[in-house]
DNA sequence: CAGCCGGATTTTAACGTTCAACTCGGTCAG
DNA sequence: CTGACCGAGTTGAACGTTAAAATCCGGCTG
């Protein structure tokens, strides 16, 4: 027919389903079903009629009647957060897209849901997936201690963790990045670069992410002998520009000042950049500096940084989700961060 | 420990469906979906035993039979954007919070989905609304001449912007803030508070919500009568921190120094706030600073801002999109942002 | 007392898809 | 010649829900 190739005609009235697509190619209901699921079970020249009275009408499978029949909706849900001052706020949207991205690229779709504390979290998962709306759910930011997880576990919703679970029945699967390893790494580069007395800018004690990057210095330094008597260079405190620049400058006017500065953010390590300016010194030349995240400001401010490896933490997640076969994985996944090197710690001391 | 009597008994086997609470009620499959739907068309004393039946057996209605019977998914579908550096990337996510939010309000759920580009973002949407997955998409950040809203009016596909539209036939719903009415706001405020010189920290000319911004300054200083000839305290750069500070430190060691800055972003007034701690004077008192889009630093900073009503936007949108009876509106909405005043710019001048 | 009303509940059918069982020609081994 | 078997396709039933029609029943009217 003289219609236009390219544009799929709209179908006359309402959707379009398998039964349009049958008359018009002139087979079964079950074929053009057959077609798309399983191509190689019908003969080439129909398996072609068929496809192109898909085309043509534009047909696009219900999602609905197939995740009735096959009782999976090929939908996973995580909760979205409200944007909070803390850091990490940033991370979550990232980790989001990842977590979208990841999906798709095995069939599946992510349902966002908010709420305001972790008893309703829970009950929306669980009512989420007893209603068969998702396969499963991921949960965002968990601490060693979190009542969520087995709350899901007696409930019996599939699930996965981003951070670490004080697991004691190996029940549960997380997958995690390694903060201490994260700072260790940035260690490793500075003293390979020749520097022997390098700070740390932490966040506040109490805090899973922050006491393990804060770990992660004291174990790295103690490695590499750098941990002697006098040298406790690190110093803890708000993750804010201000913060960062006072504990900066504190480090910098000591006696034993530091050469190097290693801090858990880069709000931090911006606010340190800006104390080592205010001394008439040179980021990067005078004292070198590394943050944490790999933010947007990172790049713009040439600041080395640790990246987490965020797409990876996505397909990880969603792989032990939604297994090809089976049903979810208990596997626990600690993935190192890597280090983006940039001008800001690339002189050597 | 004990069960908690308030969790309710896991059914014996697979999930649990109307025919089992009609069964163990001892009611017909049909008065049971009455109780859900309908509960003032059964008797009250048939309705608390369903609903006991119910509670007992933790039944949750399944979604895809629903959606199927009454070709409705209950779902709406947005694109999450990855994470770019421009400053705007963090009300993204609120706004998908928002979104997610005011669509659970009328029993409507978020989806999202990553793409690359324009062309598969519109592909994408036009799949899911065929297949039935979502009633109808959002369009995030929609520009006078993108080309987004036109392709999915021909294919049908049910959306509202989050953004202006220059629509010809009024056929597109779009919500939108006043970025303009934003910055006439502030100058208002500091024009009140007796400020006569007026700075503007703005993009780089050529983006929309920049320009809007930048108009909106040269307004409301017109409308005041302060944009006497060389009074012209207005300059653009990058939207970042450093950018800011300079920009500025530009202005402030002009003859005609402002007295008071309004930044187009938080960012921007954050390096203001520097610049005017490098020259030895205290933000607040001896310039007033005011920064646009009320972010965590915001507050942490004690630096007025303004505002978006993002929880708005998302229920203007959600109600557009899913109206209680009939089809998609093609309402435009522009909304008013509002200034949170704090201590950087309190004081009089 | 037949007829009817109206509220409460049940039965029937349908939404669009897919699994399982079946049909239909034809081939091939025994 | 018979029957087992194969590929290609069809038919029937089922997934869990709900709108619409049908049924039931006690009470009320004429």
């Amino acid at each position: 027919m003289a219609k236009s190739p390219a544009r799929p005609a709209a179908p006359r009235s309402g959707p379009v389903t398998i039964a349009d697509v049958a008359v018009a190619a002139g087979v079964s209901k079950q074929t053009v079903s057959n077609v798309m699921n399983y191509p190689e079970k019908v003969r080439p020249q129909t398996r072609d009629r068929v496809l192109s009275a898909v085309a043509d009408l534009g047909f696009q499978p219900n999602r609905a009647a197939r995740a009735l029949r096959s009782s999976s909706a090929g939908m996973i849900a995580c909760r979205i957060e409200p944007v909070s001052s803390h850091s990490l706020a940033h991370l979550h949207d990232r980790f989001l897209h990842a977590l979208a991205e990841a999906g798709q690229a095995v069939g599946r779709h992510l349902m966002l849901f908010a709420v305001d504390d972790v008893e309703n979290e829970v009950v929306t998962c669980v009512r989420l997936v007893r209603s068969g709306a998702v396969e499963g759910v991921v949960l965002y930011n968990v601490v060693p201690d979190d009542p969520r997880p087995s709350m899901l576990l007696d409930a019996g919703v599939p699930f996965v963790c981003f951070g670490r679970f004080s697991d004691s029945a190996g029940a549960t699967g997380w997958v995690d990045v390694d903060n201490a390893a994260g700072i260790a790494v940035v260690v490793e580069h500075l003293a390979a670069g020749g520097h022997q007395r390098i700070g740390f800018l932490g966040f506040p004690e109490g805090h899973r992410v922050g006491d393990d990057r804060a770990r992660g210095w004291v174990t790295a330094m103690d490695r590499h002998g750098l941990l002697a008597g006098s040298h406790r260079l690190d110093v803890r405190g708000e993750d804010t520009w201000i913060s960062g620049a006072r504990m900066a400058r504190g480090l910098l006017d000591r006696a034993d000042a530091p050469t190097a500065l290693v801090a858990a953010s880069d709000t931090l390590a911006a606010g340190a950049m800006q104390a080592v300016r205010d001394l008439g010194r040179t980021p990067g030349e005078d004292v070198a500096l590394v943050g944490y995240d790999d933010t947007p400001s990172a790049e713009v401010l040439d600041l080395s940084s640790v990246r987490q490896p965020i797409p990876e933490i996505g397909r990880r997640i969603v792989e032990a989700l939604c297994p090809p076969d089976g049903t979810v994985l208990s596997v626990a996944t600690l993935l190192a961060p890597e280090l983006i090197v940039r001008g800001s710690s690339r002189h050597r001391a």
